[in-house]
RNA sequence: GCGCCUGUAGCUCAGCAGGAUAGAGCAACUGCCUUCUAAGCAGUAGGUUGGGGGUUCGAGUCCCUCCAGGCGUACCA
C-alpha cells in the first residue's frame, strides 16, 4: 500500500547520493527501488519528463542516482518548475551548491521546451516552459480528457470503503454528513484513480441500541392504547418514535397492548429499525450518497461469521475464559489489554462482531481496507489491528481515517445534540436551511482530522458568497460563453491542430499552467487520500479564470485567437466539472 | 495519569513528500457594471505559524518539552 512506505523515497535518495542520514537506525534495508518504475510505467506529468532530463544531466557530469526532486514553486516569479537538486548534493559533493548547479545547468540537452533554466537561491534550479510546450499540454489535456487527468495509480486494485454506517435509531445528524461527504469524495477520488471502490454502510442492526428503540416504540404504542409502560431509561425520545408507534397502531389497532415487550420486541425492533434505516438511505441518497453494498451485523450472527471467527481464534489459542467472560488476547498484538467478546451474561460485545466483521472484509479480498470513523472511536483502532494481525491479515491493508466532530452553532452558541434525548438538527434539517453543496463543500474545504465549526447563521450569511458560488459561477460563465457562441455559429470543438498560438497574456499562460498541473494535485490527493487538496485547486483554478474572463474577451477577437481562447475555456471547464465530480458537487450551467 | 487529534491574519481554514518572500475566503477600507453572467475584477490593511529548545544548508512541516482546547481510556454502544 503505497500510503505507508511514502518516507522510501526520501531515504533512497539520501542513501542513493550517500548522504550519512539520521534513519540510518532504521533496518539497514536492501535498497528500496519501489515506486519509481510504477511511476513511471503510468504516470506522465510534465514534472516527470523533467526529472528525467535531470537525471540524464546528471549522469552526464558522474552522478548516478534514480531519483531528484522536482517541485513547483510557490510563487510564478520563480518559475514553472524547480529542482533543489544541488543543495541536496553539495554535501556529498563538498562542492558549493551554486558550482554544482551550473554544471548540471551546462550538461542539460534539451533546451526546446525551456524558456529559460537559471540558478536561484540557494542552489535552486529553476525551468521556465516554452509557451508552445504549454499549448501542446494543454491539447494534450483537451484530446485525452480523462487519459489525462486521471493518471492510472490505482491499477484496478480493490478498495472497500465503509462509512458513516450510522446506527438506525434515528435521523442521521450533521457529523455523520461530514463522514458521508468525505467518504463519498474518497470513493470518486480513488475510483478515478484507477482502483476498484467498493462503499459499504454496516448496519449495526444487532445488540442494545436497537433493542432501545424498539422498546421505545413499543412504549409509546401502549401510551396510545392508553396502557401503562415504564419508559426503558436510555430510550429514544425523538418525535420519530412516536411516529413510528402511531403507524403501528394505525396497522395494528390494539393488538399488542397487553404484551410484554420481550413478547413482540423482535417485531418492534424490526420494523422500528428498518423504518429508520430506510430514512437513512434517503437522507443519503438526497445528500447525494450511494452505497454499493450494505452490511447486516446480525447476519454475522445468524449465519454464524462470529462464531466461527472466534472459533478460529480460539483455535489459535488467543481466546481464554475468565470471571465467566469470554476474552481475546489482543495484547498479544498490541493493545493495551484484552478485550471481552461475550459478557458474563452470555451477550456479545460489539467487538465480537467486529472482529467477524473485519476478517470477512479480509476475506473478501481487498488490497485495502478503508474505515471512516468519528474521532471519538479512535480508541478503537488498536484492537481492531489486533484482530486483524491475530487472523493473520495484513495490518497496512486497513487505513482508519477519523473525522472529527462537528461543532454545530447558531450565532455563535452551540447547539448541543444527543440522539437519545431527541434534541439535535438532522442533516436534513442543514441541507434544508443551507443547501447541500454549501453543506459538502464545507465538510470537503477541511481536513477531516481538525475540529469543524459549522454555525448555521454565519454559513447562511456567507452563502451567498460561499467559496463554492465562486467555482462553480466559472463553470456557469464558460458554460454561456459556450451559448453565446453557438448562437453565432463559432466552431466550439478543438483538436490537435486548433492553433494555440494566440495564447500568450500572463493571465492565459497561468490558467494553462495550472490545468496541465492537475494530475500532480489529483495524485496528491489519491495518494494521501484527501479530497479537500482537489477543493483548494479548484478555488485556485477559478481564481485565475475570472481574472482572465474579466481582462480578455473571447468571443470579440479575430478568428484564430478566439478558437484558442475557446479552447482554453473548454479545458477549464473539464477540469472543473472533474474536480466538483469528485466533491460532489453540482456543476450548474446557469447561475 | 496515559493515549490520539488540534493550535497559522479579527473570524473560518489551507499550506501540496523538509525548500525560496507563510496563502485564501469572510469581516474592514478604496475603486470598477452602455462590452461574452458584478455570485465577478483591481487595490489597501491585517502574522513572533501557542511558548521554549533541538536536528538541518534550509522547519508552519521532523524530534523533545511546556501551555491551551477537544476526544478517548468499560464485561458502553
Amino acid at each position: 500500500m503505497e500510503t505507508l512506505h511514502t518516507h522510501h523515497r526520501v531515504h533512497t535518495t539520501r542513501r542513493t547520493i550517500g548522504i550519512s542520514n539520521r534513519f540510518s537506525h532504521e533496518p539497514a534495508a536492501p535498497f528500496f527501488s519501489i515506486n519509481f518504475t510504477h511511476k513511471y510505467a503510468t504516470l506522465k506529468r510534465s514534472e516527470d519528463m523533467i526529472e528525467d532530463i535531470l537525471l540524464k544531466a546528471l549522469r552526464e557530469i558522474g552522478i548516478e542516482t534514480d531519483f531528484v526532486e522536482v517541485e513547483i514553486p510557490k510563487h510564478e516569479a520563480l518559475g514553472d518548475i524547480s529542482t533543489p537538486t544541488a543543495m541536496l548534493l553539495a554535501k556529498k559533493l563538498r562542492k558549493n551548491p551554486s558550482v554544482i548547479a551550473d554544471s548540471i545547468i551546462a550538461a542539460i540537452k534539451e533546451p526546446d521546451i525551456f524558456d529559460s533554466i537559471e540558478k536561484a537561491g540557494a542552489g535552486f534550479i529553476n525551468f521556465r516552459l516554452k509557451p508552445s510546450y504549454l499549448h501542446s499540454k494543454l491539447k494534450q489535456l483537451y484530446t485525452e480528457g480523462e487519459g489525462y487527468l486521471r493518471p492510472n495509480a490505482g491499477k484496478g486494485r480493490k478498495i472497500q470503503i465503509e462509512f458513516v454506517s450510522a446506527n438506525p435509531t434515528g435521523p442521521l445528524h450533521l457529523g455523520h454528513g461530514r463522514g458521508a461527504a468525505l467518504g463519498a469524495a474518497v470513493a470518486n477520488l480513488l475510483s478515478a484513480a484507477g482502483f476498484s471502490v467498493e462503499k459499504e454502510f454496516y448496519i449495526n442492526d444487532a445488540g442494545r441500541q436497537v433493542k432501545l428503540l424498539g422498546e421505545s416504540v413499543f412504549c409509546r404504542y401502549k401510551e396510545r392504547t392508553n396502557t401503562p409502560c415504564d419508559f426503558p431509561k436510555d430510550g429514544y425520545h425523538g418525535d420519530y418514535v412516536d411516529e413510528l408507534a402511531g403507524e403501528i397502531h394505525k396497522d395494528n389497532g390494539d393488538k399488542f397492548s397487553n404484551a410484554r415487550f420481550d413478547e413482540v420486541s423482535e417485531f418492534f425492533i424490526d420494523y422500528a429499525y428498518k423504518a429508520m434505516l430506510s430514512e437513512i438511505k434517503k437522507d443519503l441518497s438526497d445528500f447525494g450518497v450511494e452505497f454499493d453494498t450494505w452490511q447486516s451485523e446480525k447476519e454475522l450472527f445468524t449465519n454464524g461469521t462470529v462464531i466461527e471467527a472466534i472459533k478460529r481464534l480460539r483455535d489459535k489459542g488467543l481466546i481464554y475464559d475468565q470471571d465467566s467472560a469470554v476474552w481475546f488476547k489482543a495484547t498479544a498484538f498490541g493493545d493495551e489489554k484484552d478485550r471481552v467478546l461475550i459478557k458474563s451474561d452470555g451477550q456479545y460485545t460489539y467487538f465480537a462482531s467486529d472482529i467477524a466483521y473485519h476478517v470477512l472484509k479480509l476475506n473478501r479480498g481487498f488490497d485495502e481496507l478503508i474505515n471512516i470513523w468519528g474521532a471519538d472511536h479512535h480508541g478503537y483502532i488498536p484492537r481492531i489491528r489486533a484482530v486483524i494481525k491475530a487472523a493473520g491479515g495484513d495490518e497496512s491493508k486497513l487505513l482508519v481515517l477519523l473525522v472529527q466532530m462537528v461543532m454545530l452553532q447558531r450565532g455563535g452558541v452551540p447547539v448541543q445534540m444527543s440522539k437519545r434525548a431527541g434534541e439535535f438538527v438532522t442533516l436534513r434539517d442543514v441541507t434544508n436551511e443551507v443547501g447541500k453543496d454549501i453543506t459538502r463543500f464545507i465538510f470537503l474545504t477541511r481536513r477531516p482530522d481538525s475540529q469543524l465549526e459549522f454555525d448555521m447563521e454565519t454559513v447562511k450569511k456567507e452563502s451567498s458568497e460561499n467559496p463554492v458560488y465562486y467555482i462553480q459561477y466559472a463553470y456557469a460563465r464558460i458554460n454561456s460563453v459556450f451559448e453565446k457562441a453557438r448562437e453565432r455559429q463559432i466552431p466550439v470543438t478543438f483538436d490537435g491542430t486548433t492553433d494555440l498560438c494566440g495564447l500568450s497574456t500572463p493571465e492565459e499562460l497561468l490558467l494553462i499552467k495550472k490545468l496541465i498541473f492537475y494530475p500532480t494535485t489529483f495524485l496528491n490527493a489519491v495518494r494521501t487520500r484527501e479530497p479537500h487538496r482537489i477543493t483548494f485547486y479548484l478555488q485556485e483554478l477559478a481564481g485565475l479564470f475570472h481574472p482572465f474572463y474579466y481582462k480578455h474577451r473571447i468571443l470579440d477577437e479575430e478568428e484564430s485567437l478566439t478558437r484558442a481562447r475557446l479552447m482554453l475555456c473548454a479545458c477549464v471547464k473539464i477540469v472543473i466539472a472533474e474536480g466538483l465530480n469528485i466533491l460532489g458537487v453540482s456543476t450548474p450551467d446557469k447561475m
